[in-house]
RNA sequence: GCCGAAGUGGUGGAAUGGCAUACACGCCGGUCUCAAAAACCGGUAACCUCACGGUUGUGUGGGUUCGACUCCCACCUUCGGCACCA
């Protein structure tokens, strides 16, 4: 690959990058007093799962990581940026199941290889304060926080229909069911009735809504995909008096303007009232059977919009409080019991679903807003009209607007305690339960005296017992493990068992970036004082895929734990950015698709600064970049073009201090130099450019050679030496390695990440000659040469005394002169 | 269906009201060399023209403006999310 001829002219990187690798840990460039720093700055990228190998596309977010932290450090802010490993979870218990290995081993094992494979990307955490999530230090404080939880109420077990992925054999949260597949193995998901714990995060909705607009630094798209989860509806939760009975049914509705409309009611086969309703029906049995066949049928399978609408008549009716109308009540199969109150007013004629309902089982449709444009006339209507309108056979209401009405029957539903305006979200309880193995113990125990007793404090952690059989059975593991179910009753002291459940490791994730802070405190999870002089979190970076799981979780954990005093803010993560995949022949690069390119061949080849560069050259990187090995190759020669020229210009000899005198080229390649420097800043400032701040140094370097070929001499100038220095500089948070020994061969001697980030000179950019394009009626003709402070007047006798102006006016008659100042002219004729 | 993002050379992309295609990849040519590689220099949107130069051109169709990749309206396509949520 590389011969004799062409060794010397390359870099060389495999003996610099390990030094200076050493260099930075030996001199704890990485590493903060968290206590006593001032001018912080919390760079923080998602924490990891360990897995075996790193490939290229998950080295851009650690890549993007490490630049930032590395400008933020050159600006002069103490960056913290840690290193962790979301330990806990399935894969490692999978691969153990099949290859004997225990869960613990290979994790750990797998922790050390990432931790080799950064340090040879010479991406650079604090590794005093890194957390492992597996180990009992820390879950210990997992438990802690579920305890937390437990007290105020917020963790509770219910029996509930849950998600359940028969090949995982555990519970599933509902984030993480995509497509009612396994987000994990993409088996199909089943519907079982157990009982489980959740926590309450539906209790915090409207503030996990509301505060998503105090996120102004957070990506549009995940912000809007919290927006949809969460899922807000406003409207009214009406009465309806069951005729024949003093109780009533409630529904809720966001068009109270349809009301009139409502032939009849529909309740989910589930409601509590259901069996109540139909007793005493003259064929209740057949009634009953009918209900328990759509029960039947899995939930999800159910709630696709596809299935077709299924209903039994339970033979009684609810009075229409507006008009006394009564209306049959159904029990059909679209209604779902976890969303308002599982019962819903049917109002045909305008609701798509409720008119196939009606048209299949033959049941009145009403119109009550009529299209201004197309009178309507139900005999002839195929579909609902869901539009807004005009009020008709809405007795007082009648011929104002929808929109309009909307509030006035509200109004008039809260008079009259008809009803009252409520909001929905859809957004459900987490269900936390996992039962499998390598988890955190969730911290219970079950006293037959005392039922349901919380693990003190003091008893935590509640460890994870090493030698188990893991074996996935559809029970919890822990189960079958006799020394750890076994337990005294924290209350009574009397025998008791444990639960045996491990929590969703997205518990363990939705607190780590706390912990970084003060990561050895052993009486407790964190030292409030000195997280919330470090938190919120100033940067965020990580994955888009965890726009809605883990992002949510981890808002809801603050916003709990700021409620109960434990932190002083309420949103974790002020700016967030996601970064986008690396592809490779168009498909996420993945080890099961075969396309993944290794980072460490790449870094024998070229280094590690090389792979750096690229990926962060490759575009924006908050877009998704297809990776490609000659934009690699690419990479390299302009690192090669760079450290010849350092070369260059250190062997020229001792630097002329003055800067006076300059060539006309000089004082051009110094222009560039500050605009350079604007721009990059100015690109890094204002979000990750870091494509385009690359592209604009490879500029400064072409110009500095340009000067060169124009002007040996010119390589001894200071202009030239201040143009390296510069390059150099503007490089080093993307190619540290390099830029630290190429700012030792300029003669620097502290490390290049202690020195000063460049600032521009306003008066060293201003041109005394600008050229001004000149556009007649808007299409570029020529271009001329102007003094800087050229007035209007002496401008345009200019550009008209052009000859190719001249040429293009011809006869035609000047009916506007633009002049935007410094930029441009244009003449409309 | 609803919400969000995007659509620019052969390719990745740059320009957010003012010179479209910076920078890089690829390709073509030159210098050096016995030769090759590397390096350095130059060319590279399409069409017309020997050339000077001109015309067209940022998904499509309209509009605003002296001037539009950029703003507005309508649409098409791709990607992502949500979806029987009353």
């Amino acid at each position: 690959m590389q011969n004799e001829i062409t060794e010397d002219k390359l870099f060389p990187f495999d003996k610099i990058e390990p030094k200076w690798q050493k260099f930075w840990r030996d001199n704890r460039l990485f590493n903060v007093d968290t206590a006593n720093a001032k001018d912080k700055y919390y760079c923080l990228m998602m924490f990891p799962y360990p897995s075996a190998a790193l490939h290229v596309g998950h080295g851009r977010n650690y890549i993007i990581g490490d630049a930032v932290a590395r400008y933020k450090m050159m600006r002069g802010y103490n960056v913290l940026t840690p290193m962790g490993f979301d330990a806990f979870g399935l894969p490692a218990e999978n691969a153990a199941i099949k290859s004997g290995i225990h869960p613990e081993t290979s994790t750990l094992n797998n922790i050390r290889t990432m931790k080799s494979q950064f340090n040879r990307w010479g991406v650079e955490y604090d590794w005093d304060r890194e957390v492992v999530s597996c180990l009992p230090d820390y879950y210990k404080w997992t438990q802690w926080i579920f305890l937390k939880l437990y007290e105020k109420g917020l963790a509770y077990k219910k029996k509930a229909f849950v998600n359940w992925c028969p090949s995982c054999k555990t519970v599933l949260a509902n984030e993480q069911v995509v497509d009612n597949a396994c987000e994990r193995c993409s088996s199909e998901v089943m519907q079982k009735d157990l009982e489980q714990w959740f926590f309450k995060i539906t209790a915090y909705a409207p503030r996990l809504l509301k505060d998503i607009d105090k996120l102004t630094e957070w990506p549009e798209r995940v912000k809007t995909m919290q927006r949809n989860w969460i899922g807000i509806s406003r409207g009214v939760e009406i009465d309806f008096k069951i005729d024949g009975s003093d109780e009533k049914l409630a529904c809720f509705t966001t068009r109270v303007d349809t009301i009139y409309g409502a032939t009849f009611m529909a309740i989910a086969p589930e409601h509590p009232m259901a069996q109540r309703l139909i007793k005493g029906a003259k064929d209740e049995l057949r009634i009953l059977k009918e209900i328990q066949k759509m029960r039947d049928v899995s939930k999800i399978e159910r709630s696709d919009a596809n299935v077709e609408k299924e209903g039994a008549f339970t033979g009684r009716y609810v009075i229409n409080p507006v008009n006394g109308n009564k209306i049959p009540i159904y029990v059909a199969n679209y209604i779902l019991m976890e969303y308002g109150s599982g019962a819903i007013m049917a109002v045909p004629a305008h609701d798509q679903r409720d008119f196939d309902f009606a048209k299949k089982y033959k049941l009145p449709i009403t119109l009550v807003i009529d299209d201004p444009k197309n009178p309507l006339n139900v005999a002839d209507m195929k579909e609902a009209y869901v539009e807004e309108g005009v009020m008709v056979n809405s007795g007082e209401f009648n011929g104002i607007s929808s929109s309009v009405a909307m509030e006035k029957v509200a109004d008039y539903f809260e008079a009259k305690k008809f009803g009252r305006r409520s909001t929905q979200y859809k957004l459900r309880d987490w269900l936390i339960s996992r039962q499998r193995y390598w988890g955190a113990p969730i911290p219970i125990i079950y006293c037959d005296k005392c039922g349901t007793v919380a693990v003190p404090e003091k008893d935590l952690p509640v460890r994870l017992p090493h030698d188990v059989e893991f074996r996935p059975t559809g029970e919890s593991p822990l189960k079958f493990a006799k020394d750890f179910v076994s337990a005294k009753c924290p209350k009574c002291g009397g025998a008791a068992t444990r639960e045996t459940d491990t929590m969703d490791t997205f518990v363990d994730s939705s607190w780590y970036y706390l912990r970084y802070i003060t990561p050895k405190t052993s009486d407790r999870p964190f030292d409030t004082a000195t997280v919330d002089k470090w938190l919120p979190v100033d940067q965020y970076i990580g994955g888009v895929e965890h726009a809605i799981l883990h992002l949510l979780y981890s808002r809801f954990v603050t916003k709990f734990l700021h409620d109960i005093g434990c932190v002083g803010f309420d949103e974790p993560f002020k700016n967030l950015f996601t970064q986008g995949m690396i592809t490779k022949n168009g498909v996420k690069m993945s080890k099961s698709k075969g396309n993944t390119v290794s980072p460490d061949d790449l870094i024998n080849e070229y280094g590690a600064d090389t792979v750096r560069l690229y990926t962060l050259f490759i575009g924006p990187p908050e877009k998704d970049a297809e990776w490609s090995d000659k934009g690699v190759e690419g990479a390299f020669r302009f690192l090669g073009r760079v450290w010849r020229l350092v070369e260059s210009v250190r062997k020229s000899g001792v630097v002329p201090v003055t800067s006076e005198n300059l060539s006309k080229e000089e004082i051009s390649l110094k222009r560039k130099m500050h605009l350079t420097i604007k721009k990059v800043t100015g690109d890094l400032e204002g979000g990750f450019h870091f494509n385009t701040v690359i592209s604009s140094i490879m500029e400064l370097v072409n110009e500095s050679y340009d000067l060169m070929g124009k002007n040996i001499n010119a390589i001894g100038s200071a202009v030239m030496h201040e143009s390296v220095e510069t390059i150099i500089t503007l490089l080093a948070p993307f190619v540290p390695h390099i830029s630290e020994e190429m700012w030792q061969m300029i003669g620097k001697k502290n490390s290049i990440f202690r020195s000063p980030w460049p600032e521009f000179d306003k008066d060293a950019i201003v041109e005394d000659i600008i050229t001004i394009p000149v556009q007649i009626n808007g299409k570029l003709r020529t271009k001329v040469e102007v003094p800087l402070d050229i007035k209007d007047e002496a401008l345009k006798e200019m550009v008209l005394a052009d000859p190719k102006v001249k040429t293009w006016i011809g006869a035609g008659a000047i009916k506007k002169f633009i002049i935007v100042p410094k930029k441009l002219v244009n003449i409309v004729i």
